[in-house]
DNA sequence: TCTGGGGTCCTAGGACCC
DNA sequence: TCTGGGGTCCTAGGACCC
């Protein structure tokens, strides 16, 4: 039996935790440089505020129905996921953290009369020790768990749906539109309803080996997990094999010296994350974008530059990327965009030696352990690289008109309480 | 005025090997 | 006139997820 784990309305939620002035308010928490709705409580929902619309379309409609908002606060969520996942795996520590707000867990045994007594313990227990309301799905499959969960979310079935039993699917999967299936979108679902197929019962019972003619065999594959096969396990959490840092500005930026200074910055940041999962990079990508939503004349610059040896020493990757801007910086063009990608990361302990170099790890490996750790206990940015001139830093920033406080991670920041 | 930031997997085709 | 039968690796592009 598998188990979908999801919090509702996760960065709402970690908002109200801290603020029950917002419970049973409307409240939308908005993407990076303030650009979009990415969550919604149930009463935004109800007032058909739609995922991932502009929030300057809706500003006054927000203001008209005294809507909250709110910037993203990643410190907060990333560490209230942690406190989620972290208790989760007091119950079984055989799960998989699929997203930030959600993970599978995975049950040896098969579903029975105490598989829903037993969700609605871990939803309680959660709710108790971390503050963040759950809605927990259960089947045969990580497809039907998925589905399932999305009963759970109704209001009649108190957080928790158990897909289990064959007669319950029968019910169900015939109100479960195609594209709401989990691996299914808007393009395949449409392709799907070319050939009469529009719900999940439907895909359920077409021919597995048809589906797999037409759409190959991931959709293949989604058909056995609907039937109850099961086809995907629990993954393992494997190093990622790209790391991408990129951001919005919060104003356009056209001087090189400047959109430089921004690729330092967000490859110092890069760097610690891929060094964070014990990896080298082998390749680096780079880009600079102007807006593509304005009238002016567009450039989409980007260059792959490789490594002769894979890397994770900050300085030699910085030498990289920052040449990597002469080349593609056109003057003339309003910059809206900029970020770098670390490719094809390999584990630290496999070591493809250059022929003709003599490389040596050892040094850099430990100037980079002590830099990591400098940072993180006296706080990001305390040791950071020369080309980086943190007083350029307001030029790019992301707007974050609507920001709460740092509550779990960041003490000084603290709201003042007499 | 204003429009996010991450990731994964699969497939087809080209280039190469014997 | 006629032109085999296996393979591997890499890349770009397309689909999907949150």
């Amino acid at each position: 039996m598998f188990a979908l784990v999801d919090c509702n309305n996760f960065y709402v939620s970690c908002e109200r935790v801290f603020n029950p002035c917002l419970i049973n308010q409307p409240v939308v928490v908005l993407s990076n440089n303030d650009g979009c709705i990415i969550a919604r409580s149930n009463e935004a929902k109800a007032l058909n505020i739609p995922m991932g619309a502009p929030f300057h379309i809706y500003r006054d409609f927000i203001n008209a129905h005294r809507v909250k908002v709110y910037s993203s606060n990643y410190p907060l969520y990333g560490d209230m996921s942690n406190r989620v996942m972290m208790s989760l795996a007091e119950f079984n520590p055989n799960l998989e953290v699929y997203s930030i707000d959600e993970a599978f867990l995975k049950f040896n045994q098969t579903s029975g009369t105490n598989s829903r007594r037993g969700a609605l313990k871990i939803k309680e227990s959660i709710f108790k020790w971390t503050g963040i309301p759950v809605s927990i799905g259960l089947g045969p499959t990580k497809t039907l768990a998925k589905i399932a969960n999305t009963f759970a979310k109704k209001n009649n079935h108190h957080g928790v749906f158990d897909l289990s039993s064959k007669t319950k699917q029968e019910e169900t999967l015939k109100d479960i539109n195609i594209e709401n299936i989990w691996g299914i979108s808007k393009r395949w679902g449409s392709k799907l309803r070319m050939i009469g197929i529009g719900n999940a019962l439907q895909l359920r019972d077409s021919s597995p080996r048809r589906i797999r003619q037409y759409l190959g065999v991931v959709v293949e594959r989604i058909v056995y997990e609907l039937q109850g096969v099961a086809c995907l396990d629990i993954n393992e959490i494997l190093p990622k094999k790209n790391i991408m840092c990129s951001r919005s500005f919060g104003n356009v930026i056209s001087e090189k010296t400047i959109l430089k200074q921004f690729i330092v910055e967000h490859t110092i940041r890069a760097c610690e994350k891929m060094r964070n999962q014990n990896t080298r990079a082998q390749s680096v990508y780079i880009f600079l974008k102007t807006n593509k939503f304005n009238k002016e004349k567009q450039y989409n610059g980007g260059i792959v530059l490789g490594l002769n040896t894979p890397c994770s020493d900050t300085a030699q990757i910085i030498k990289l990327t920052s040449s990597a801007v002469d080349m593609i910086y056109r003057p003339g063009y309003l910059y809206q965009k900029a970020g770098i990608m670390l490719l094809d990361l390999i584990p630290e302990g496999i070591n493809q030696y250059d022929f003709f170099e003599n490389t040596n790890y050892s040094l850099s490996d430990k100037r980079m352990k002590v830099v990591d750790l400098l940072n993180k206990k006296f706080g990001a940015g305390t040791i950071a690289n020369g080309g980086l001139r943190s007083k350029n830093k307001e030029k790019w920033d992301s707007k974050k008109y609507y920001l709460s406080p740092r509550y779990t991670t960041q003490w000084d920041e603290l709201p003042h309480v007499t």
